[in-house]
DNA sequence: ACAGCTTAGGTAAACGTTTACCTATGGTAG
DNA sequence: CTACCATAGGTAAACGTTTACCTAAGCTGT
């Protein structure tokens, strides 16, 4: 069997069979081959036919190729994921996450990173329509023309995580921010973490937008009113434009009790910079974060957080895919809106 | 021009143009749009001809079907990166370098999760070849019939921080985790900290004996023998197995003064037993990473270790399959041996 | 006996490219 | 004036699929 396997291999490789191949070895026309390994009840072979065309196929190692497959069918297997630069941890999850799902149906995943510019996405557009992908996972799309053309045209586009553009009712996975932040305003509330320090993503993203309304909404709600000095945006993800905020949000008087973060990376920066100014956290200074990275049970027991099920996502966009591209026409609940847990490692 | 920019977006975008299109539109046939498109400086076309088509592919925003084109060609655009599992942080380091250095190039990745296992690889690999990838880049891999024979077929694969199998010699892209093994023994000499203990991934793994090697080699060399029972090995990369390895090596005796771990994750969860054991760290038992994940600055400053330069990964892969690529006889020196750093920040 | 259905196949077109080969015109060297 | 070459372009084949349409045999019901 050992014989079998590594000869199994060698034909696996040496010059790739077609699907000629098989209908010579087996006897029979191309037609009779494709009928025969698309749909293995078709009644258009007899079961010997079949059974020679399968061990054909078999010996051969045949595998169709894509290129000719999707000439024909006029789109492929690929879907792809547009992600923003940062490769920080809750996006490798959904990463992670993604292929694995997509994996399973035996589609393949290009991975396009859009370093949150518009023209690279354009670009990167362009380019996954010229494969005819057969759907575009996106996180933190950004709204452009063509982006809009893309979506009127048909291709299903997913939207993860951010709100698709105005307008259009495009399938979406994502979380409950708006009720996330409130959730957090309500420990906040109940601890008297009080006053509270926000650092945030560009509020031009739905998802920073909405867990920062949930938020001052519930400290409204009960008659607490948002400084406006210690909301901090930092549009940019980098570690040093983190920090510089985190420093400038320290230094208010009177020094915020507690400061809510839009992710667990900003957290970490305010970690930083709580410790140069040799605050304890979370005792003079607590942090709330968002995300929960994989590693915050191990090195980060000091940091409060909202854990999205991002190890769903992937399934979650799989099956909303698999609906779309089912009935075409069944516009009706495209959302998936997954249950978030607040996460308190620090009482 | 905002006017033509909508209405480039649009013309992308119904109906997707193909070459005939453009053919259509200049006035030509399609081979002409082919060899103009192809090569601008071709003498088979008059200057007003290549003016027409140019603008027609302009205002059609033409791109070329990727699946004609491969199917035509017998190769494609597209490279293949296959990962392990875990979602790592350094593993996504390198993803986000290879997408950046491939984009660059007008090439797209496919992303292959391996999840380890020797089935899974050979089923994607099989894939891949079915796409007609120009080329596969494997992190960790793992050696069987089929990647075997597809080595001798001739498709360029090139092994990522694990080595090829033997007796293939490959494009390699890594470190000298020898010789980081070595400084790692240095440091721990001149800082005294012995007995040393070792958090190990699988020795299978060239990376993981390397570094464990160079570590040992250094160590006798100085006459320092390295206890047996202070070497563990937990070839799967869980939280709970990492923990679980670094809970038994606390309690060996005499308690190790130090531990080398083969990767900052590893060193994470010996934090975690640490501070269940309400042992601080660096004091009564210090460690040593490998990988320097992006957040350590601000997270882990009580950890040392090695950093990789993962960032230029990418376009050093990039830039040996393009040599690769361009003459496919050229065998020498395919070895790009990147520089590491050691990172102390526990001074 | 024959119309009609089922079974078991084959033929050929089409998808979008690239390129080897062909044609026709004009210019230039002999 | 002829031979030859450069320029400018077209025609058609091939890559690997899938599928509409055709054929032919065997069976069933009347």
């Amino acid at each position: 069997m050992a014989d079998t396997l590594s000869s199994r291999s060698l034909d696996a490789v040496q010059g790739v069979a077609s699907i000629k191949d098989v209908a010579r070895r087996a006897g029979v026309s191309i037609a009779t081959v494709s009928r025969v390994l698309n749909d293995p009840d078709t009644n258009r072979a007899s079961h010997e036919t079949k059974e020679r065309i399968l061990t054909a196929s078999r010996e051969l190692s045949y595998t169709p190729s894509q290129s000719g497959t999707s000439l024909r069918m006029g789109t492929s297997r690929l879907v792809s994921f547009f992600i923003p630069n940062s490769n920080i941890p809750y996006m490798s999850a959904l990463t992670d996450s993604l292929e694995t799902a997509f994996s399973d149906s035996n589609l393949h995943m290009i991975l396009c990173n859009t370093h949150d510019d518009p023209a690279q996405q354009d670009r990167h557009l362009q380019e996954m329509m010229s494969y005819q992908v057969k759907g575009i996972v996106m996180l933190a799309a950004i709204d452009t023309d063509l982006l809009r053309a893309t979506l009127r045209h048909g291709l299903p586009i997913l939207f993860l995580n951010r709100r698709p553009p105005t307008g259009f009712s495009a399938p979406y996975v994502g979380i409950d921010n708006y009720g996330a932040g409130k959730d957090v305003a309500q420990y906040f509330l109940q601890r008297d973490h009080l006053p509270a320090g926000l650092l945030l993503g560009s509020k031009q993203s739905s998802t920073t937008f909405d867990r920062f309304k949930g938020f001052a909404d519930e400290l409204a709600a009960h008659g607490v009113e948002l400084d406006e000095t210690k909301v901090i945006e930092t549009p940019n993800l980098s570690t040093e434009d983190c920090y510089a905020a985190a420093m400038r949000l320290l230094q208010t008087t009177p020094r915020p009790r507690a400061i809510f973060c839009t992710n667990d990376f900003r957290a970490y920066a305010a970690y930083k910079a709580c410790r140069d100014l040799a605050l304890r956290v979370p005792e003079d200074v607590a942090l709330f974060g968002f995300d929960d990275s994989p590693m915050n049970g191990m090195i980060a027991p000091w940091l409060d957080t909202i854990r999205a099920p991002y190890e769903t996502f992937g399934t979650a966009a799989k099956d909303l895919f698999e609906k779309i591209w089912a009935d075409s026409e069944d516009e009706t609940n495209l959302d998936r809106i997954l249950p978030h847990q607040v996460i308190i490692r620090t009482e």
